[in-house]
DNA sequence: AAATAAAAGTTATAATGTAACATTTCTTGC
DNA sequence: GCAAGAAATGTTACATTATAACTTTTATTT
């Protein structure tokens, strides 16, 4: 844990949340999974606090794309990884991480430097379809 | 144009508003765009259908990272293009439109595929900061 | 011109996100 | 231990983004 923060009961409860979600949540959601599932109050401002804190310690990441949020896969790992590649399946919002390969990330970082911009982002979104989805859709 | 649908008057407004923005817009950016700089009086509801069919009709892009729009950037080509990679600076939301080498798509298609996914956007979206942006950060 | 389809208008509301300030809980130096 | 300050959480209000449902207008087709 960083920087002299630490992680309370509340922080706790929205992890635990996230953990049982099993896929991406909204915030909203994420609160309606802690009082129904889990039994713990909180509200959405606290949760959106909160997921600010899980994501600024590598708890938790927040998926731009959907707007939602997910528990970080190497929370109780102690070695450093590549850069997160996240599959979302748009559909039933399942999400998948990968490592990015290294040439991936190279060719991305330098694309954007000679575009004159710099990488803001430590994580790669990519809008899926999962399988179960991807089937239902060709049912048609 | 695709499938016997119209760019209609109205249309062309958001289109042109897209177009004289410079950045990516939200919806309600967007028709505040059309209504002050433009003259055209469209409601935000309007807005958003005609996002939705410029977007079908490969004249818009919507950037699910900011929730924003901008004008697709081969509007006027009439040849194909390799799929786009967005660079968006978070701060000022300037957009920098750049295709995907085929290596690196090549390779964001095999790791979808072999997590058991297929690919759903048509375009990449990094998230950057750009060089005037950037350099007001590191004045703090 | 009547019938139909497509587009746009209108109203209401849902979902997502943040600002601002109050209160409570936790540290820390004494 | 306790007062002072810092950190966390509670609370209220509101801003922003998005969609549902229905009506009216405009365009197309026969």
């Amino acid at each position: 844990m960083a920087s002299g923060t630490k992680l309370t009961a509340k922080r706790s409860q929205v992890l635990e949340g996230l953990l049982v979600s099993e896929k991406a949540v909204s915030a909203y959601e994420l609160t309606d999974v802690c009082r129904d599932t889990l039994g713990y109050e909180l509200l959405p401002m606290s949760v959106y606090r909160i997921l600010e804190f899980l994501e600024n310690n590598q708890l938790a990441h927040r998926l731009n794309t959907s707007n939602k949020y997910i528990a970080c896969a190497h929370i109780s790992c102690d070695h450093q990884h590549q850069p997160p590649q996240f599959l979302i399946c748009k559909s039933c919002h399942k999400v998948e991480e990968v490592e990015v390969p290294t040439s991936i990330m190279e060719s991305v970082v330098k694309s954007t430097r000679s575009a004159g911009f710099t990488l803001a982002s430590d994580h790669l979104e990519i809008e899926c379809f999962c399988t179960d989805c991807d089937a239902s859709k060709e049912v048609e």
